[in-house]
DNA sequence: AGTCAGGATGTAATCGTTAACATCAGGTGC
DNA sequence: GCACCTGATGTTAACGATTACATCCTGACT
């Protein structure tokens, strides 16, 4: 209720200047007397002062938070990642500010601007739309980085996430491998690079384009419903359906479920993305497993590093894994 | 990399005082003549100007910012209900600032000292922990709103969430009219006010004490399964086990299937919370519904209301419901 | 004793915005 | 013509912190 005490008033209880409060609270307390450090932390402790981030902010032209774009929060996926950044943030003595953009391109937009006026000391977008806007800022900023997925080819900016076109090429290949037929992509949504470079990735893999039944989709478990059941009341086979992430491959296999559809017996089934709780909810599901927990120290790496020797894009590449389970 | 422009730039440029501007930004427009708002615009957009929020909030004395702490954020009920929040916040202007208190006392203290730091609107917890720290700030600030669950039962501020005792009678009421034996309850630390209500509105449900199994657990799914082991290992009942969360419930099921146990016919699991990816991962569980989408507008109502007539504490108490799946 | 180095601390300008108060022009009523 | 009002805009003092620069003190060296 009453207004939080300044550092004027530690200042004038602990009878030194506000100089020497502003010195301690910023670690430079190898500068004070003993007897000061002391009485300045006396005097913060009664009367209960945390110094406001606001006013250094102001002065130092800089704030410590950093705005996290999600496409979807409510993607365990995104959501681990996004968990990961806090706590490496965290670490390093920085907030992360969350917001959800829905995958609309006007929202994200309107997002930005925010995260503008917070003077963010970066922005981290997980799944970017490509916008006018967002470009302008990725050139006039340099402050953004894309999370997991870019949003197109031309923009220079600093990229933590896999290779996804490999990814997609691994998954390929194990399809060749074990022989599976009735290939079927449910592929992500065109306007995204990665999805695009996936999808590229996988038939690259199984060598034949003409044989791949492919569907854009959203990342949704009910598009991936929706799918299933178009596919599967049309024309029964024993399909190899390689889905764009973990949300479209519940989706289709809730679907599988209502048939009465046997995994991996009567369809195989891989995802992509994975999460912790595919080990105990999900046992059947086989998916490229993507490190969600290394994007928070890769990203603030990023954010401490000053500036690399070139100019913009520093990529970090993290490691992929094929996660076999029962349906492969 | 240049600075961004200041609201002086944008006077300059436009040929108005920054009062004007000022005005222009706040919405103030209708105190201004059509043509000095056309450019001031003009100006601002020209400059690509956003208003620094952080020279708003110090000359406020009041950020836009809403901290929410959550136990884990892995929790995928506790980030439905960090989505709802962060949805209902942007809606009237907020920023949310997202942390994860890890269960740990320590931490949640150094996050609320953190929010102090960032003059946050408001803080809200899910899960809090009841520290020395918290009943000061709850007293001295005013500002603090607990989500989902009370720390103590002592403390006197806002809540949003169920009925946690009645939600138990409420399960305990449906094991006697479904004829369950062997009663389970895998419940959460005792020094949440909210588990303990939970616990006791089932133990009254029952309607006898001495025939409940109790379990204090973490609320995990490897606590989970390892109680399950145990219990299971011990002595094979067709038991029927109230779970104090889903993620419990989760584990203690991956235990059952292990052992080859069918629910419901050799076992009946209640869950807790539920969310979205039930319907789709877990067809087989029966749990209590919170909704966690209610949250949000809750909360905002919470900060946007000045204050109630009487002291401190308004409640929003929303209703559960039990959503009953194959298991039972 | 005088000079000087260097450690400890104080003074004051500054960051970007808001809002109380001041100003000013033009219109209205007498 | 004068007093007064009103609507549009300008002036300026905060808000809470940091830091370059100034000051003061103590002790060491010549």
């Amino acid at each position: 209720m009453t207004k939080p005490p300044t550092i004027r008033d530690v200042a004038r209880l602990s009878g030194v200047s506000t100089a020497t409060v502003s010195r301690y609270f910023s670690g430079k307390t190898n500068a004070l007397a003993p007897r000061t450090i002391e009485s300045v932390r006396q005097a913060a402790k009664v009367l209960g002062y945390t110094p406001s981030e606001i006013g250094r902010s102001l002065r130092l032209a800089q704030s410590r938070v950093v705005v996290m774009l999600v496409p979807d929060a409510t993607n365990h996926f995104t959501a681990d990642i996004a968990v990961s950044v806090e706590s490496a943030l965290k670490g390093i003595g920085l907030s992360m500010v969350l917001a959800n953009t829905g995958e609309n391109a006007a929202q994200q937009d309107r997002l930005l601007a925010d995260a503008q006026g917070l003077r963010a000391r970066a922005i981290v977008l997980q799944g970017a739309i490509d916008t006018p806007r967002l470009r302008e800022l990725v050139t006039t900023q340099g402050n953004l980085i894309f999370a997991n997925r870019r949003p197109a080819q031309g923009i220079i900016a600093p990229y933590v996430g896999i290779d996804n076109f490999q990814a997609g090429l691994a998954v390929g290949h194990y399809f060749i491998a074990r022989g599976y037929e009735n290939w079927v992509a449910i592929h992500g949504p065109r306007h995204y690079f990665g999805s695009t470079a996936r999808l590229d990735g996988f038939i690259a893999g199984v060598g034949d384009a003409s044989r791949v039944l492919q569907f854009e989709s959203p990342y949704t478990m009910q598009a991936g419903y929706e799918h299933a059941c178009r596919l599967l009341d049309h024309e029964r086979k024993k399909y190899s359906v390689f889905c764009a992430n973990d949300m479209i491959a519940y989706g289709f296999y809730r679907a599988a479920m209502e048939r009465n559809l046997r995994v991996p017996d009567d369809l195989v089934i891989f995802g992509f993305d994975d999460n912790r709780l595919n080990e105990w909810l999900a046992p059947w599901l086989t998916t490229v497993k993507v490190p969600a927990l290394e994007f928070g120290p890769a990203i603030a790496e990023l954010i401490e590093m000053p500036k690399p020797g070139f100019e913009g894009g520093r990529n970090i590449i993290l490691p992929f894994e094929l996660k076999v389970r029962q349906s492969a």
